[in-house]
DNA sequence: CGCCGCATGTAAGAGGTTACATGATTCG
DNA sequence: CGAATCATGTAACCTCTTACATGCGGCG
C-alpha cells in the first residue's frame, strides 16, 4: 500500500490558486500571468493549466463562469472560492520543500576535460547572453510593479521576489566572467581548444 | 505523428555516462558520486539510475562486468564504451537547454499578503539555515577536490562548478538578510504578523 | 541478533511538456 | 484574406520519485 505524501503535493494547484487571488482569470490569462510576472521563479504550461483548473473546480476550490462581455469571443473565468482560499493559505503556511538542483550548464562544465575549453567557453558565452537579457527584463519588471494598482504591501513582496532574481543573476554574471577568464587561460595552456579540436 | 525532439533528450543518460569517465562504477557508486561531488547542480535517484544503466547497456554505450574482488558481495560494474564516450562528447558539445525556473520559496513569498509577514519570515529563516549549511558544505568540497588524484585541468573544472554554487549561495544569503530586514519592518507596520494571525 | 550500510532491482503513479486539434477574432 | 493572437482543450509520451522487495555482510 502506498502512503500519501503531503510534502510532494501538486504545486501547480497552488500556483494557480495564488494567481487567482487578485480576481477572476481565464486559463489563458493565467498563462500570461506566469509568463509576465512570475517567469523568474515559476512556469506553467497550458497543458497543465487547463486540466488542473478542471480538477480544482471539481474539488470546489475554484468556481467558474462564462464571460462574453466586450463583444469578443466567450472566455471561461475562474475565481477562488472560500475553500480554495483556505487551501492556499494552508499550503502557504507549510515550510517550502527544498528544490532539487539540476543545472545542465554546470553538468557539462563538470565534464570539462571531455568537452574541451573551447566548447566550455562557447556554452558560457551563450549562458552569459541569456543572463544579460534576463537582467534587463528584471529592470523592466521592477518598473512595471510600481504601475500596478495593488497595495503597497503586495508591491513590497513582488519587489522582494524580483530582487532575488536580480541578485542571483548578478552573481551568476560575475561567476561567468571569472569562469571565462579561467577557461581562456586553460584553453591557451592545453592548446587549440581541447579535446573536440582533435577530431 | 509525433516528431522527435532532440533538444529534450534524457539528461540522466549523459549524467551517468559522464560520471563513468573516471573508471568503472556500480549503480550504487554512481548514486554516491552524485550525492558527494555533484549535489550542488545535479541529482539522480536509484530508481532512475538502474533502469537507465540497463538501457545504456542495450544501446552498447556502456559495458558491464561482475566484480567479486575484496571478498565482499558481488557488484556490477559499468564502464564507458567507445560509442558511449562519443555519445557523451556529442551531447556535451550541444548548447545546454535553458532551465525552467521553479522556486517554491519565491512562489510563496510572491503571495506574501496571503501568507502574512510572520509566515514569510519563518520560511526565509528556514531557507537561510539551509543556505548556511550548503555554504559550509561547499567549503568542505573545495578542500576535497584538491585531494583527488586527477589532472589539474579536471580539478580546475570542478572548482569552477563549485565556485558557481558558492557565489550563488552567497548572493542568496545576502538577499535573505535584506528580505528579512524588509519583512520585519513590514510585519511591524501591518501588525501581529499578518493574515494567519487572524485565525 | 538486530540494525545499518551495501547493493540491485521493480512497480505505480504523479507531474510535466509538446504536439495535435479546433475555431474565433483582429489587424494589416 | 492571411497571419497572428486569443482561447480551450486532449493525447501521447517522458521523466522522475517513492515505495516496495530482497538479500548480504559487518559491527556493536
Amino acid at each position: 500500500m502506498y502512503l500519501e505524501d503531503m510534502s510532494r503535493e501538486n504545486r501547480t494547484r497552488y500556483a494557480l490558486l495564488g494567481a487567482l487571488l487578485h480576481g477572476e482569470k481565464s486559463g489563458y490569462d493565467l498563462k500570461k500571468e506566469f509568463e509576465h510576472r512570475m517567469s523568474h521563479f515559476w512556469a506553467e504550461s497550458l497543458g497543465q493549466i487547463y486540466p488542473t483548473l478542471h480538477r480544482l473546480r471539481s474539488e470546489k476550490l475554484v468556481a467558474r463562469r462564462s464571460d462574453r462581455s466586450g463583444g469578443s469571443r466567450a472566455r471561461t473565468l475562474y475565481r477562488l472560492t472560500t475553500a480554495g482560499r483556505r487551501a492556499l493559505s494552508d499550503w502557504l503556511a507549510e515550510s517550502p520543500a527544498p528544490e532539487s538542483a539540476r543545472n545542465e550548464l554546470l553538468l557539462k562544465l563538470f565534464f570539462g576535460p571531455e568537452l574541451g575549453a573551447s566548447g566550455a567557453i562557447e556554452h558560457l558565452e551563450g549562458y552569459q547572453d541569456r543572463l544579460i537579457d534576463q537582467r534587463r527584463l528584471f529592470d523592466a519588471m521592477a518598473g512595471e510593479i510600481d504601475a500596478q494598482a495593488v497595495s503597497a504591501e503586495q508591491r513590497a513582496y513582488w519587489h522582494l521576489t524580483l530582487l532575488s532574481g536580480q541578485e542571483v543573476t548578478d552573481a551568476r554574471l560575475r561567476w561567468c566572467r571569472k569562469a571565462l577568464r579561467t577557461l581562456r587561460h586553460l584553453g591557451a595552456s592545453t592548446g587549440r581548444g581541447g579535446r573536440r579540436a582533435e577530431r
